[in-house]
DNA sequence: TGTACATCAGTGAACGCGCGTTCACTGATGTAC
DNA sequence: TGTACATCAGTGAACGCGCGTTCACTGATGTAC
């Protein structure tokens, strides 16, 4: 039943994005580890071969979502021009599509207030996690980087998280896309 | 065994009150009814004759943390002058005593995530929330209502939001403050 | 390169535990006369 | 106002269930010679 080292680091991988993916979706406390193992095609018992507790997985899982939705925002920024950078990074965050697309969102937004309750090593994958979002903005908000660029692109990622995370609560659809709408013209005029 | 109408009635506030503190401090599925229960001073098996399930108490203590918010909001807004009651309300929401109060909290940095996965009713007391946190700061920020205001008070709240659960999940302290100090001279300067 | 052995990824059953929910029971409160 | 009975808030035990974690076992992979 040994598999080799290959495959084995393509499973630990597989069993982080699945995580990722429901932890985002039904919530982390709500998601068992069966559930994840199932999805990845394996049976529970084998997770503490890849694992030493669940609180390692959620603290990966956010560090991998993370990464993702950075990596989406970078690649949404590079398809325009540099001074539409910041338009087309708040255009791709605040959106419907990243509203619907829960399990392959912002970690911040689909996971934050039970990423307050995580364990430290969680809370700093995070906390990487925000920095970097912070980056990607500052970056296209003022490519020389004035001083209050960073303060201006702190301000930008919180509404841009809690835009998101409030049009997912709501009940009325309209007032959701509605909330987007009126966050993405806020932002767009910083 | 039996207890009057008027101990009934304040046996269920307390209840309601106990969940709202527990869920936000330390979330809502990572908390058991027993809890609630024991810290109100029952047992567990008494819980069903107040509520028709777990769901029903977490739409309830949703409703009661978002109206406590409310009300403390428009305490701060009314210990001030007219013209300063948004910039009062920012201070008292944005603050490092709200980041740290998350059982007394806005239920929608607290339990934003959460409430996502919430049932028809428990959103739809999280939306009323909402609504509220916009007409309170709406209210303040213009008397006149402008056609304007509305959509700056939705930009406003959501920001807010943001800026708290991030603050509660940053493992530096410092990082931690400096964002809110950030998010509130923006929002300042709306 | 081939052989012998150690390693360990994955299985499936089991662990103790706490979950939400139900229920028979108690006895004080509320109601009807 | 007083009495007889119905109601029901709260208790404590029990329900089935899924949780995170552990473990003996299997057999293919990795390693040493």
């Amino acid at each position: 039943m040994r598999k080799s080292r290959v495959e084995t680091a393509e499973t630990r991988q597989r069993i982080v994005d699945v995580a990722a993916r429901k932890f985002q979706l039904n919530g982390i406390s709500a998601t068992g580890l069966a559930d994840v193992m199932s999805e990845a095609g394996l049976t529970h018992g084998g997770f503490y071969r890849h694992f030493e507790s669940k609180d390692q997985l959620v603290a990966e899982a956010c560090a991998t979502a993370a990464t993702n939705i950075v990596a989406t925002l970078e690649e949404a920024a590079s398809d325009s021009d540099v001074e539409e950078g910041f338009r087309a990074i708040v255009e791709r965050y605040v959106s419907t599509g990243h509203r619907d697309n829960v399990s392959g969102g912002c970690p911040l937004a689909g996971m934050g207030s039970e990423l307050s309750h995580g364990d430290e090593n969680t809370r700093a994958a995070a906390s990487q996690g925000f920095r970097d979002l912070v980056e990607v903005v500052a970056k296209r908000l003022d490519p020389q980087r004035s001083e209050a660029t960073e303060s201006k692109a702190v301000f930008a990622v919180t509404a841009m998280i809690g835009a998101i995370t409030m049009s997912r609560i709501l009940t009325d659809s309209d007032a959701s896309a509605s909330v987007l709408q009126q966050v993405k013209q806020h932002l767009d005029a910083i």
